[in-house]
DNA sequence: ATGCATGAGGG
DNA sequence: CCTCATGCATA
């Protein structure tokens, strides 16, 4: 099943060293290889072609809890207190001090339970399952309670005349989603919105395989086959054995995507493929992108049993890119953004800004941060369910 | 494998 | 500003 046993990874070496690290130089958005136009794309992608490492299977260590007291955070000492209404030391430390209790009683000490979910446990508060955590009490927290929104491959030329007519359909891939987030929509289960006021709780919704069929039914869309988790899951595993067996990397499905000239299908990164054979994809993603993996999928055994090879270009990488760079947040600071959002996913800009401000953390990273968060959540929850 | 980030599309 | 799909950079 989905399982999300491992959303929380890794804190960088350089949590010991400050709040935030970062690398490489600043640089707008200008090289942008991100395309989701509704059409095709001319994407270019030209990454690391070192930049996979799987060994067997999940061996990942996980992360266990560091014990260091929460309640001892260096807090930025330049905070003077009353710059935002409604956040102070206090409340901070008194809800980073719940999460911490709550991640605590969620037996994270023991190896052997889901080490996962140790976050996604304090969430809860939409589902059926039931919240260990409990809400925070403390009757006067003016800024947080209040707003909550509830209460080398060899196969890296893939010949581009080659078009399996075999069933894949061509549909964008990159807008089969329905944007209106809200509404699980007739794309079946994608897990509840934790946000319905007065959702599902009781009654049954599209949580179901067959209901999900149903619901798409109703709406015109083919039933199950497609969009069960469990067959989206079994696909994964297969994809990723022939995958290996094929001797190609995930980074080299990803740029032979673009081979099988699929209309509307570009290259995809290595990120994309990964994710895809870990399940860690949304579930409508998973859905949208397990047709074309599976167009490339066939064409590449094709391919390999005709053992044809074929010398392909040189790819020159063009020197000097800018490198984008990434913002490390630092242990503690991420356990308080993490006590935030157990008890607020959804802050206020102001509410961002002065976390921000508290963590020394500029505020999009921030608010960023709490995006990442949120997408992750939800994808926990719909494999929890799962 | 995953953390932080971008950008399209929608309000 | 959000969600969602996706990617670069990195552990």
């Amino acid at each position: 099943m989905y399982s999300p046993d491992k959303m929380m990874g890794s804190k960088g070496p350089t949590g010991l060293h400050g709040p935030i690290t970062t690398t490489g130089a600043c640089f707008p958005g200008r090289y942008s290889p991100t395309y989701r136009s509704p059409e095709p794309m001319g994407r270019r992608c030209m990454p690391n072609p070192s930049n996979f490492s799987f060994r067997g299977l999940h061996l990942r260590p996980h992360r266990i809890l560091e014990d260091a007291s929460i309640m001892c955070n260096s807090w930025s000492p330049k905070y003077n207190g009353d710059l935002f209404s409604g956040l102070n030391d206090g409340l901070i430390s008194r809800a980073e001090a719940l999460a911490a209790v709550d991640i605590k009683h969620q037996g994270s000490g023991g190896p052997a339970g889901l080490p996962q979910l140790k976050h996604d446990m304090m969430y809860h508060h939409s589902m059926g399952a039931p919240p260990p955590v409990s809400r925070p009490q403390m009757g006067h927290m003016d800024g947080l309670e209040m707003l909550d929104p509830i209460s080398t491959s060899s196969m890296t030329t893939l010949t581009p005349m080659s078009e399996t007519p075999t069933h894949m359909h061509s549909y964008g891939m990159n807008h089969v989603m329905n944007h209106h987030h809200h509404h699980g929509g007739p794309l079946s289960g994608h897990g509840g919105p934790g946000h319905h006021p007065g959702h599902h709780t009781g009654h049954p919704g599209p949580h179901h395989p067959a209901m999900a069929a149903a619901a798409a039914a109703v709406a015109g869309l083919h039933p199950d086959a497609d969009t069960d988790p469990r067959e989206l899951e079994a696909f994964a595993e297969r994809f990723k054995q022939r995958r290996i067996k094929l001797g190609v990397t995930q980074a080299d499905v990803g740029k032979a995507l673009a081979n099988l000239k699929l209309p509307g299908v570009g290259a995809l990164s290595q990120s994309t493929i990964c994710r895809f054979e870990s399940l860690t994809l949304s579930h409508n993603n998973m859905i949208a992108l397990k047709p074309i993996l599976q167009a490339w999928l066939e064409e590449a055994e094709a391919q390999a049993k005709n053992k044809r090879r074929d010398p392909d270009a040189p790819s020159v990488l063009p020197a000097g890119e800018k490198k984008r760079k990434r913002t490390s947040i630092a242990a503690p600071e991420k356990r308080s953004l993490e006590a935030y959002f157990a008890v607020q996913p959804r802050p206020s800009g102001e509410k961002i800004a002065a976390i921000a401000e508290k963590l020394d953390l500029k505020k999009n990273v921030v608010r960023v941060w709490f995006c990442n968060q949120r997408q992750k959540q939800k994808r926990m929850k719909f494999a929890a369910q799962h």
